[in-house]
DNA sequence: CTATTATTCAAACGTTCGTTTGATTCCATC
DNA sequence: GATGGAATCAAACGAACGTTTGAATAATAG
């Protein structure tokens, strides 16, 4: 045949990652079955075990495929970033965004299942399994150092503990936010349109996450609230 | 008998939930099964049928138990912060610590299993079964609107649409800290024994939501991060 | 004490789970 | 066109799931 991608390669696996996507991002790892699983990507019940070994490393293999990418593209951001200043302290505001970027951009892919893979992964932080978290937390190690390392040249004033649990701050608002877009609702029917802006919410998520980074720092106040 | 407390009423009811707290918060909802809920609680395995009706009228119990008293302090606390002001705007900070504290609160009640469920709590909000997350919706509700309505009166400035946002930014930051206690070591090789320290705590969550909360508004800035 | 209700118990229910098996089909290579 | 490894298939495996049952026991009321 002329064409090469008429019949594109591990058509099979890519289909049933792409599947487990979009139901393990509605459903979640357990309710998941691989029966549903299958059979919503077309293929055989034995076709996970087959391609991948077991459910739990078509798992690790869903996270490997998206999340290696997106945090390669984090770094470089900031590695181009430090490169244009030149030694120059970068402003808090854009390494930020350098972190913030990949993953809402990859909310706006709907068509690729990048949508539905950030919302699963947004939950996956505060998941129950502890494999799965040890391999989020493997998978982001270094990248987490880089950026504790240039937001530490950013703010030198900052104390180190305060660095620490203000970028847990943040990791923690972006992830929930990517998670639980529907919750917005929650607090008021805001329009459904405004969500999915990836540029509008980049900077209000700049604007949040840089204030927050900056703040003064904590005083023991002993803010009476109530008798 | 004398003494009313030998035989607690509902002994068996309590020992469930009790023990669903720390099953559910350690494996999750679907991971834990009945049988080894009922025989870490000590109780016969049809007891959780016999008293709640099933395993998902059993979950949300459990919420109910925790969660009704949790924000009904939270309004109490600003209610009478208002009462205090008779008028006057109050600080956001104020209004922040009044929400925060009653979860930051319970996550110290080691005994009473309160931290067991403010972790399970804390994930929950990402939780994929949609029944779940209606429930919290539904109790949170109106704690929500009460804070949104205090907030509007201490920041009249804010633009309605910003001021969800960054309410939603803020209820992300409290619930992931809440939850994923345990990656704060992700970031760092901090020490643990800061980790449950409430009272530093929401210092320095107060300092940092009280700051994004009142942060200069977002402005389309095309920020480069990149080429 | 007896009658009645509430609770506990061991056992089994039917269903669904992830995984395995062995035969069959596909496809590139000689 | 025959050969051999990769992929797919229908079927079945044993285990674990949430729930139900009906008898046994405990607690309460008449």
């Amino acid at each position: 045949m002329s064409l090469l991608a008429v019949k594109p390669q591990h058509a099979t696996r890519t289909r049933i990652l792409d599947a487990a996507e979009s139901l393990f991002m509605q459903h979640g790892f357990e309710a998941t079955s691989v029966r549903l699983l299958t059979s919503t990507a077309g293929v055989n019940l034995a076709a996970v075990n087959y391609h991948f070994g077991s459910k739990d490393a078509l798992i690790e293999a869903l996270f490997r495929r998206r999340l290696d990418p997106m945090n390669a593209e984090r770094v470089a951001a900031l590695d181009q970033l430090e490169r244009e200043a030149a030694g120059a302290p970068l402003a808090p505001e854009r390494i930020i965004r350098a972190f913030v970027r990949p993953g809402l951009r990859m909310i706006e892919d709907t068509a690729g299942g990048g949508r539905n893979f950030i919302r699963l992964l947004g939950r996956t932080y505060t998941e129950p399994a502890a494999s799965i978290r040890a391999l989020i937390g493997q998978l982001y190690a270094p990248t987490m150092e880089r950026f504790k390392q240039a937001f530490t040249r950013s703010l030198p004033e900052l104390p180190r503990d305060e660095l620490v649990w203000r970028m847990h701050f943040m990791f923690g608002t972006l992830s929930y936010t990517l998670a639980a877009t529907d919750t917005v609702q929650l607090i008021a029917g805001c329009k459904p349109e405004d969500r999915y802006d990836a540029r509008l919410l980049e900077d209000r998520l700049a604007a949040f996450l840089t204030a927050g980074l900056c703040a003064p720092l904590p005083q023991r106040r002993d803010v009476k609230i109530a008798a």
